[in-house]
DNA sequence: CTTAGAACGTTGCACGGACACCTAAACAGC
DNA sequence: GCTGTTTAGGTGTCCGTGCAACGTTCTAAG
């Protein structure tokens, strides 16, 4: 940090009204590092494992936990932090692995329902404990149970509301 | 939640060896979204202020902080978090809008150096008060000074040593 | 009823990144 | 010295994603 330094951006002590401490920096890298390096470690555990990006995942979860099964495709690319577009094309890829189906909106003819499938319900339950496995070696047996319970406490501080 | 509980993976309170509480695994995804939140609008507004990608903001600060200005490339790629194929691509590009240059290394003939270059560090400079003011709205200020020392002893803990 | 506007999902395009492979240089052992 | 192995970096290719534009359908104002 030793260029911001040099400008006065950051400093030891007083964290001035657009300067940060050196801590507060480092905080958040180190933040993005452990983030990065978590989800990458899942990304390739469930690839090689069973063949399913994190992403698809995140799909076959939200569906699961969704009444019915189905979500519309809007709602569901603000639930998996992916643009309509992205979605659309994720959505291709698991509808040709059979794990999704699309089906039209009776109320509204411009909707479409992404549909979890039987096969996308037996994969997603395959795949699952390793997700879960992987959370809690990489991420939660770091951390005490105290602190877990701290961290939800402060992220439910941050506006994680919707999507862009 | 509920396909999970079905299936007895998450319960309410004795978290198995493999299951997790919904409280972990509800703290698990709060930061990612989190994460992803906090890093999109980051991008977005070095990208509008100054044209310049998170990636490439990330590059000239390792950068700038190295000794010499200069960093191998192979060393480089690992504090950024990218691949070495991924890092070749982005300081053509930084290169090319001459924001760093490549320089042979001396001692080892197949080594190259990445230079911040005097117009790569005036850009940093001035893009830095954008990153520093993103990071405080949209992170810090959520936080209290005592939370933000206990995240870094927690996150000491992870094992965030190198990238695979 | 008609029409302007918004909302939903898809598509063309370009970009950024990873993987596998390649060349050149350094190092190991004999 | 010569040869096999390892390391540094770059290239070919593919995949996934976002943005902007598009067609379709719903909704509201007149």
């Amino acid at each position: 940090m030793t260029l911001l330094r040099d400008e006065g951006l950051t400093t030891d002590r007083p964290a001035g009204p657009a300067g940060l401490t050196d801590e507060e920096l480092a905080v958040w890298r180190m933040l993005q590092r452990a983030q990065v390096h978590i989800t990458r470690h899942l990304e390739a555990e469930l690839l090689v494992a069973h063949g399913l990006p994190l992403a698809s995942y995140d799909v076959l979860t939200q569906l699961a936990e969704a009444p019915d099964r189905r979500l519309r495709m809007n709602d569901l690319a603000g639930r998996v932090l992916l643009s309509r577009s992205g979605l659309t094309r994720l959505i291709d890829r698991l509808q040709r692995d059979g794990l999704v189906a699309r089906e039209a909106c009776a109320s509204d003819a411009r909707g479409l329902f992404a549909v979890l499938t039987d096969r996308g319900a037996a994969r997603l339950t395959e795949a699952t404990p390793t997700y879960l496995r992987g959370i809690r070696s990489e991420f939660l047996d770091l951390l005490g149970p105290g602190e877990i319970r701290l961290v939800r406490e402060m992220l439910a501080k941050l506006p994680i509301t919707a999507a862009p």
